[in-house]
DNA sequence: CACGACGTCACCCGGACGGGCGAACGGCGC
DNA sequence: GCGCCGTTCGCCCGTCCGGGTGACGTCGTG
């Protein structure tokens, strides 16, 4: 029983990639969740052969949501899905743990055979996307893109949402020195040093919404 | 014929989308477009009945896309697809000449009956939009959402990139307190205030990417 | 058990930021 | 000509921010 898993915020969108990914041969079964949150709820007991994962979700994004199930199910096999042709996003999803990663500008065609390569277990990058990532300078040696704690996307949420360490504290029940703390961190993390930056990079990486 | 035009750079949205109106009653032939640009170009001699189209595009946003459709051709239906519930750029839809907006994560009913509403030549709002908007507070007789200028733009796009505003102001060649002048008044303009609140707004209402 | 990661809190300090105010110039429209 | 707007620049001042450092507790892992 070969399951698919799609997971992504918009119906629209879950309902065109439930249409793109039934036509594939092989996939028997095709599941939708709506969250980053509802995939790791429900992966231990559905146990899908594939998930399809948008990286730009409310909540826990598609990121950190491949980095905790690849983290406590290291087989899971995750194919992100990008909006844009960003480097930057691409380069995240691989090193959070997914398999490969597709435009959401794909045909019919491309999505097809990367779901069916992704079964075979394949790892799996967009033709077009390996191209962009090929061009780059291969000099940075890469920073680990550090995953974001709990806390830490928190914080980095409530930036995003223009509030000050001190309100931030409030809300979350934690002095403003602990805020400032979790502040520091991800400004480290994410190699930035304000929360201009922070937010800015959040957006791009679709940590935020 | 009816015929519905579907706008979205996104081929799994816009096969999404298409596989939803296809069913909707009354509608005859569902044609897609990859960006405004294709939508203002095929418009004068497709004559679809409706357009549905996304906000976020590259190229000519579908805010500015649909100003200028509905500027030549002020009888055009347009129907906006927000991603977020955000209050900004639904206002924003309608007053560049959008007939209706829906969410992307509207359900197959929904859409339907939107599509046949807006065929109906009605004018119409998403219900949980609606409700949204309606809870908002009716004093404020809403901030014309003033637009920036040119100059106001590029210090908030620096901004988005990070810098301070001593480093905004060697790159335009203004001095420091000319930056903070312009940010003052673009954090005025966008009811902000500080960089970061500035910056996540940039990038929900697409002014920066 | 010891170690590291995470979370919590605290202190100090310098600098950047944000707000209020004033001022001057050029262009545009009436 | 007058007024408005955008642009440029300056000063003062309070404050929040960001960096450095230290500390303590709790987990889970090795």
């Amino acid at each position: 029983m070969t399951t698919v898993l799609i997971c992504d915020d918009h119906r629209i969108v879950r309902e065109g990639l439930r249409s793109f990914v039934q036509g594939v041969p092989g996939v028997e079964r095709v599941e939708t969740a709506a969250s980053g949150e509802e995939v790791l709820a429900r992966y231990p007991h559905e146990r899908p052969d594939l998930v399809l994962m948008d990286v730009r979700m409310p909540g826990l994004g598609g990121l950190e949501a491949t980095r905790r199930l690849v983290a406590s199910h290291p087989d899971a096999k995750v194919i992100m899905l990008t909006a844009a042709d960003d480097r930057e996003q691409i380069a995240a999803a691989v090193t959070h743990g997914a398999r490969g990663y597709l435009l959401k500008d794909v045909s019919h065609e491309e999505l097809c055979a990367a779901v069916a390569h992704a079964l075979d277990g394949a790892d799996l990058v967009e033709p077009s996307l390996r191209r962009a990532l090929l061009q780059r300078e291969p000099s940075r040696s890469a920073p680990p893109a550090a995953a974001l704690t709990e806390r830490e996307l928190q914080v980095l949420t409530g930036m995003s949402q223009g509030k000050s360490n001190g309100q931030i504290g409030r809300e979350l029940y934690l002095s403003e020195d602990t805020v400032k703390t979790h502040a520091r961190r991800l400004f480290r993390k994410l190699g930035v040093n304000d929360r201009a930056q922070a937010v800015a990079l959040g957006f791009r990486r679709g940590l935020v919404t």
